[in-house]
DNA sequence: GAGATACAGGACTAGAACAGTCCCATATAC
DNA sequence: GTATATGGGACTGTTCTAGTCCTGTATCTC
């Protein structure tokens, strides 16, 4: 289904709870805040803290807090701190130098490379500070398309399709 | 890792396979050629005939075929053929209604939407036609910045890249 | 009409990946 | 020194994926 796995989910959820409240969070309050199991929460947070997404404090009073301003910040960094480099086939994939047994039958690895680069930056477009703040104003950065822009614009005038 | 699944790799090989031989196929024979093994080829073929992206004769001299001309085939096609709906998270995916349990903490679902909706645009940009015979010219569609545009050129030019 | 060929549909299984938990080590504040 | 909090990794049950197999149905050829 192309899609994300739950844990990345979870981690955009405690990513943009760090983006919206701005301030440092112990992963217990993180858990609680956005009702994610705390064992699972804990485990999200060290991964996105070893990628750089959020800085750590360790101790007592310590906690979790966005390692850079939200809006540098793109969701593409989040899913891949959790998930690895972002690849849609493995052939795609440059960090792998595999090898594609199909490679006669295949001719499409340079296609892959560009699908690929268009996944990415349509994720890297969106940051956290519009995960937080979704009315902020840079979210029709994708809709590239006027139809699109205006439907976007009607959807959010009307405020239905934002929860 | 935001991967498609081994099953529509192998889709998307028989699919180009297809459009470029551009003549009916049996499922053996389509299997023997791309080197995926026959119940697998035949298995992911009914499926592609289901949805409407290969159209099947049965019988003695029956087989596969497209459905339609090669460059009026999405990738997406393919891919949604096999994995269901499109849908980087199950928020973004409008076929279920799913009920979101972390909707208070989220706010995303318009982000998603179209972060989406990105990423099916760049998968349909690419047809069977450009998969078949990657040199044919409507690739550089997707690279939409100039350094990737000259990038890709370059690459094309050496031909070390296209496999 | 009989037999051969080939697709249609679905059940089934082994293995891999995912989601989630738990434990112990280490760092820091008071 | 003690309480608090992160760091790292092992572990397990469940779900999903990849791949196979079987039976039924349609069509062609003779």
């Amino acid at each position: 289904m192309l899609r994300i796995s739950k844990m990345t989910d979870y981690a955009v959820v405690l990513a943009t709870h760090l983006a919206a409240t701005n301030r440092p969070h112990a992963a217990r309050d993180l858990a609680m805040q956005t009702e994610i199991p705390e064992p699972t929460a804990s485990k999200l947070l060290k991964q996105l803290s070893r990628a750089g997404v959020v800085a750590s404090q360790r101790g007592a009073k310590g906690g979790y807090a966005l390692a850079r301003p939200a809006g540098e910040i793109g969701i593409n960094e989040v899913i891949e701190a959790i998930e690895g480099p972002i690849a849609v086939t493995e052939c795609a994939d440059d960090s792998t130098d595999s090898y594609c047994e199909y490679e006669t039958n295949c001719g499409a690895r340079a296609n892959w490379q560009r699908i690929n680069l268009a996944v990415q930056r349509a994720l890297a477009q969106i940051t956290l500070a519009d995960m937080a703040f979704p009315s902020a104003g840079a979210l029709v950065l994708i809709a590239r398309s006027s139809e699109e822009a205006d439907a976007a614009r009607l959807r959010q005038a009307s405020g239905g399709d934002v929860h």
